[in-house]
RNA sequence: GCUGGUGUAGCUCAGCCGGUAGAGCAGCUGAUUUGUAAUCAGCAGGUCGGGGGUUCAAAUCCGUCCACCAGCUCCA
């Protein structure tokens, strides 16, 4: 066999791995409809970590059922039934489908183009619509490497006002091996998950008297939401941003001229009425910034003016989308609004850019993505309707971003209801994408409001608004740090920096006038004072994930000294109080991302 | 919101086919004074998510509500 061949059949290679998936699926829909006939299918693709298929079933598959299905899926591989593609007619393909009873195969035959023949492949009794390609057996399926993973509810189409079918999800591999490895895997990103990291490491609680998506973030969690705040607006105030304070209601007439009422009230609190007025909480801050705005007049020499807020907002989010402090129906926006001349877009938005890369280097996020969201042509319901204004602002964004070379994929119909973004996703450790910066263009929301300025000439001109937000949400920003460093935070982010632990009792003094000594100097430090032996000190305060231990003995009180400890870097040898405060120091001034 | 799963002490979990609750860790008390990842002993801790139903008897069975988890849809 070349080494060109053993490529192109290696599970290494996506194509080959996807092809192996993709048949895995139809052994899948073979399986339910050998011992589940009545069930219709619809469609079964392979994704990025597996596959699944959708199924429309009158009856739940039970984890019992499941196993039957599974058990049937390795028979199929073991009778190692070819898999044989044919060509129909687009007639003959519906005929097809119409005498099978499979109406949502003949739906996705009616939506191909007329004139090209539809392909097919059959194994067995068993034959589906595809375009394949897919293995040429069965037995080609290891059939205990496979295992299915979870079944959930899943919309015709992805349209949530389409029929709910059931997809069953499943994995495969060449090897068992490797898929108790992936099994494994699994396990391990779910000790990552910010949601249990955060009740461990105590930085947030969730109770239900106070209300679902209502986190409550505890001491530990707080000294780091106060670091994150600090930082951000610290960053904010070099850039010429001024910060405003601003309620967390609004009139609802107050989201009727901004458009927000209408396009997502059924996701806001409901109004609250009192004294013949409407008040909502308020879901984002757009508004009350461009009433800030409009406060007094702007000459062209004021712009662009920069209004930042670390605000709280609220959002009726679905039951079922909460998650932790990633996403909950309080949350934190480390929003602002840039008010800039057309002339000033290009400018501002690369500013806005180096702010978000600037940070992510601080914090060592490095695996991100760009994403230029735009609109949908077509949905003139979702987005203003001015197609002149949308596309000089899509072009103006993408423009920028060429300039700026930055690397981006563009996505239709992701865009703001007022105008086209860059989104910057990230990929955290469990669950799915999502995006942490967001840097959108709108040109829309200062006509509503009326916004002027007066410009060279004497007359008055409408600015456009860059809305942006760094961090994203400081609850979201959070989490994401969370799961990155698995709850063991740079020593500059540490809750804790240093915890002293003194051998005896009689170091206890000593051990407090160094906490003190650390506190006097800036940094978060705490004293282990319990009647323990040292081992245990060090076993709690590595499980806490404290950067920095003291240890401090009666070799220490007779030197003056201290004998650190890093959580990972072991045992750093006696040295003075101010030697190990050069350390903190130089970890806290240069935000060295120590794990 | 939809579909499925889960809910037992602060945490992690055991409790098979119904006979009225158990461990480890954490906590408290005492002993121990210890130099780089768990000292020992004792004590205390629970309307088994809530409220119903079936039964002589329910943590266990059945419906319902609530919360959590996975995925779908959504994220101004």
């Amino acid at each position: 066999m070349s080494e060109e061949h053993k490529d192109a059949f290696s599970f290494e290679n996506p194509d080959y791995r996807h092809t192996y998936w993709h048949t895995c699926s139809h052994v899948l829909a073979q399986a339910v409809k050998r011992l589940y006939p009545e069930v219709k299918l619809a469609i079964g693709p392979a994704i990025d970590n597996g596959f699944y298929y959708d199924l429309d079933s009158p009856f739940a598959f039970t984890p019992e059922i499941m196993e039957k299905i599974e058990a049937e899926m390795r028979k199929i591989c073991k009778e190692k039934l070819k898999l044989e593609r044919f060509e129909l007619p687009r007639a003959e393909a519906l005929k097809f489908m119409e005498e099978r009873g499979e109406p949502y195969k003949v739906e996705l035959i009616q939506d191909l183009p007329d004139g090209v023949p539809i392909s097919f492949y059959r194994q067995g009794e068993f034959t589906d619509l595809c375009a394949g390609p897919h293995l040429d057996s069965t037995g080609r399926i290891k059939g205990n490497a496979l295992k299915l993973t979870a079944c959930n509810a899943a919309y015709w189409r992805g349209d949530s006002s389409k029929a709910s079918l059931q997809r069953i999800y499943g994995v495969a591999f060449p090897k068992k091996d490797e898929l108790d490895d992936y099994l494994r895997q699994l396990e391990e990103a779910k000790r990552r998950d910010h949601r249990k990291l955060g009740r461990e490491l105590e930085l947030f609680m969730t109770d239900e008297l106070v209300g679902r998506g209502l986190p409550m973030f505890l001491p530990k969690g707080y000294t780091l939401w106060r670091i994150l705040e600090n930082y951000i607006r610290d960053k904010e105030l070099k850039s010429g941003y001024q910060h405003v304070l601003t309620p967390c209601i609004g009139t609802v007439n107050l989201y009727r001229t901004s458009g927000h009422w209408e396009h997502y009230k059924e996701n806001m609190f409901p109004a609250m009425e009192v004294e013949d007025e409407s008040y909502v909480l308020r879901p984002m801050n757009c508004p009350h910034h461009m009433r800030i705005y409009a406060n007094r007049p702007h000459s062209y020499r004021d712009l662009p003016v920069r209004i930042g807020e670390i605000a709280h907002d609220f959002r009726f989010e679905a039951s079922g989308v909460l998650k932790g402090i990633e996403r909950g129906r309080h949350f934190c926006q480390n929003d602002a609004h840039l008010f800039v001349r057309p002339e000033q877009i290009k400018e501002e938005f690369s500013k806005v850019c180096d702010l978000i890369f600037d940070t992510y280097r601080d914090f060592g996020i490095t695996d991100y993505r760009c994403v230029l969201s735009l609109r949908d042509p077509a949905d003139k319901v979702k987005y203003h309707d001015d197609d002149a204004m949308w596309n000089q602002a899509e072009s103006a964004l993408r423009e920028v971003l060429t300039d700026l070379g930055i690397d981006f994929t563009e996505e239709i119909g992701e865009a703001a209801f007022y105008g086209p973004k860059l989104d910057v996703n990230v990929r955290p450790a469990v669950g799915a994408e999502y995006t942490l910066s967001t840097c959108q263009l709108d040109f829309c929301l200062p006509m509503k409001f009326q916004l002027t300025y007066v410009d060279t000439d004497g007359t008055e001109k409408t600015p456009v608004v860059l809305h942006r937000a760094i961090l994203g949400s400081l609850d979201r920003f959070m989490a994401y740090l969370i799961e990155e460093t698995m709850g063991a935070f740079p020593t500059w982010l540490a809750p804790v920096q240093a915890k002293v632990l003194p051998v005896t009792d009689r170091a206890q003094e000593y051990a407090e006038s160094v906490r003190a000594r650390l506190e006097a100097a800036g940094f978060r430090a705490e004293v282990d004072g319990r009647n323990e032996k040292i081992g245990r000190k060090i076993r709690d305060a590595q499980l806490e994930k404290v950067p920095y231990m003291l240890i401090v003995g009666d070799r220490d009180m007779e030197n003056g000294t201290v004998s650190p400890r890093h959580r990972s870097g072991g045992d750093l040898g006696a040295m003075s109080f101010e030697q190990f405060a050069d350390i903190l120091r130089d970890a806290v001034d240069n935000r060295r991302m120590d794990k």
